[in-house]
DNA sequence: TTGTATGCGTTATCAA
DNA sequence: TTGATAACGCATACAA
């Protein structure tokens, strides 16, 4: 600490100047200087105060991420992805949790501005529209992660939720079930509405019918999940469905305990299939047939688009789509 | 962004010296020049530079905060009570996830020192020792959270693993156990250790016996936890435990597998009691009895901690010992 | 009550 | 190949 450039121009007896030039590697200086002041600096222990560089580079290689709540399962990994990235490329992260206050959002966003973040990662529940638009207008290099409302003014990146939606769905059709069920966040989660959309779209291309009675709404907890399976469960014999699509892992462990309190057995009874691969998935019994949403790879492509953003002469704007994958397990059958 | 001190000074029509009185709220400036320059700073929507602020203030007002692996359910809790605690001191956090390695872990250390962070609280799994000693040496502000190894060298928050393990035995004991079966991380882990002792010194006050057949060592793992279990579950039916205290919920939820695979019921059959109350404790079925960490008190108390080590004067050094939380759940029952 | 000048640690410009 | 100097945006000692 309190050892400066100048400390150790004085000991290696040159110039600021100069140690500057050994320190980022230009080659203008003489080998015999170069190691002199290597010397010096492994003497004195010295390392730079990046934060002065960052003043006159205006530049301070430190990104902002922003998440309504980090224990929601969706944010460890996505943080690592960031996190590895981000310092691939020679970036430190900044880190907000906003308990999903909308004035906290708004703090951390000017905080992380005052701090000089060469650009911020967000993903909030309800798009603080006001924010992003003064944000883009200022051509703050923005990506937005999971984004929720669909007419998003920023860059983003999301999944496929729609596709997510119908592979799972379509996949139980190849199983041979006709009654499938559906457990939803609903319309007005993004997420969830895309789901069901994708849960349509396969029903009706394998010809089945679109039963309402068939989809439930809840919100996105266990004792939600469970809420909803109990009224699947209560619909006659002939009307219960064989398998059940929930929209989330959690939900769908709420599921479990209502069939399972019902006396009944998953997958011998009824299959399901969850969304999302959270580490519960594989813990809860049997193991949850269900979507991975990959999303440490979603961190490095948001990080990899905010940079391209930062790098842009231009401002730019981009929407990425990102793909998910079918994780086959125990807790779903055929019934052929 | 691009606009300074310098600019509402103009705008104002006073020098940055007036200017940035007004910004700290000094009291020697008329209360029309504070009104005029306001003004100018609400006209322009200057933000001050904090980084350009904190060169000359000799501070950032920005901690470090480091893991080896945030996916790690023990982290999320803890980053969030760190970053809000953090907030209400006027700090931000600059977040590093070192996925285990030591060579990240010792660039996490140096980056954070040139971004010129103001102190550090890090949990290590080896801890650096090498590391910690040159901070300590320099008197850099450090605080480390779930110390794993005891000789620890800098200012330390951890767990009171042996009372924890106390309590959870103790509790089986007084619903009237006498067969109780530990699963332990081994005595090469601090909290497996401290655990494993609290778990002896229950039965010994109860004056039970310890049996060597009933302590098994894994990993913090589902599988391991199966595995344990089901070296448990091969005694013969006198030597059998009627309870299980397993070191973490996830090697519990392992011996959930183990026990309904060999066609037992928790808790009639066998009584089971975890710790850490992760998520997945109250996901599994039946909800798991396990002892809470208060991981985002334990946050909480880090940044306390790290502050009062950064306002000190002399170098101080100091050992949290944390409570935890008995919470009773559906795994355990009675037997007398 | 206000302004001038200097410095925080670094890099860039220009001249030597 | 090297060095003196200004600048980045801000705060402060001192003078006015």
């Amino acid at each position: 600490m309190a050892i400066t450039i100048r400390d150790i121009a004085q000991h290696a007896k040159v110039s600021v100047t100069t140690v500057s030039r050994v320190l980022n590697d230009r080659p203008d200086v003489k080998e015999a200087t170069r190691v002199k002041v290597n010397a010096a600096i492994d003497e004195l222990g010295y390392s730079p105060n990046i934060v002065a560089r960052g003043l006159v580079l205006q530049k301070s290689h430190v990104i902002g991420f922003i998440v309504p709540d980090i224990t929601n399962p969706s944010f460890p990994e996505l943080a690592r992805g960031i996190v590895a990235q981000a310092r691939g490329y020679g970036y430190s992260v900044m880190f907000y949790d906003t308990n999903h206050d909308r004035r906290v959002e708004k703090e951390a966003i000017r905080l992380l501005k005052s701090k000089q973040v060469d650009g911020i990662i967000l993903s909030f529940n309800e798009a603080n529209k006001e924010e992003l638009e003064r944000l883009k207008h200022e051509h703050f290099p923005i990506v937005q992660i999971y984004r929720k409302s669909s007419n998003s003014v920023v860059s983003t990146i999301a999944l496929d939720n729609v596709k997510s939606g119908y592979v799972a769905t379509k996949y139980l059709i190849s199983l041979g079930h006709k009654r499938i069920a559906h457990i939803s966040t609903g319309e007005q989660v993004q997420s969830g509405s895309e789901r069901l959309q994708g849960y349509r779209e396969a029903l009706s291309e394998a010809g089945l019918p679109y039963e309402e009675d068939l989809v439930c709404f809840g919100v996105n907890s266990a004792a939600s999940g469970k809420e909803c399976m109990e009224e699947l469960l209560s619909l006659d014999e002939s009307g219960r469905p064989t398998a059940v699509f929930t929209c989330h892992d959690i939900m769908a462990a709420g599921a479990y305990d209502a069939i399972l309190a019902a006396n009944l057995r998953i997958p011998d009874d009824i299959s399901i299939i969850g969304h999302d691969n959270n580490q519960l998935s594989l813990l809860i019994h049997p193991k949850l047939t269900t979507v991975d949403t990959y999303k440490h790879q979603l961190g490095q492509k948001g990080v990899d688009l905010l940079l391209e953003q930062m790098n842009a002469e231009e401002p730019t704007y981009k929407e990425v789509l990102c793909e998910t994958g079918l994780v086959i397990r125990e807790s779903t059958r055929s019934i052929e």
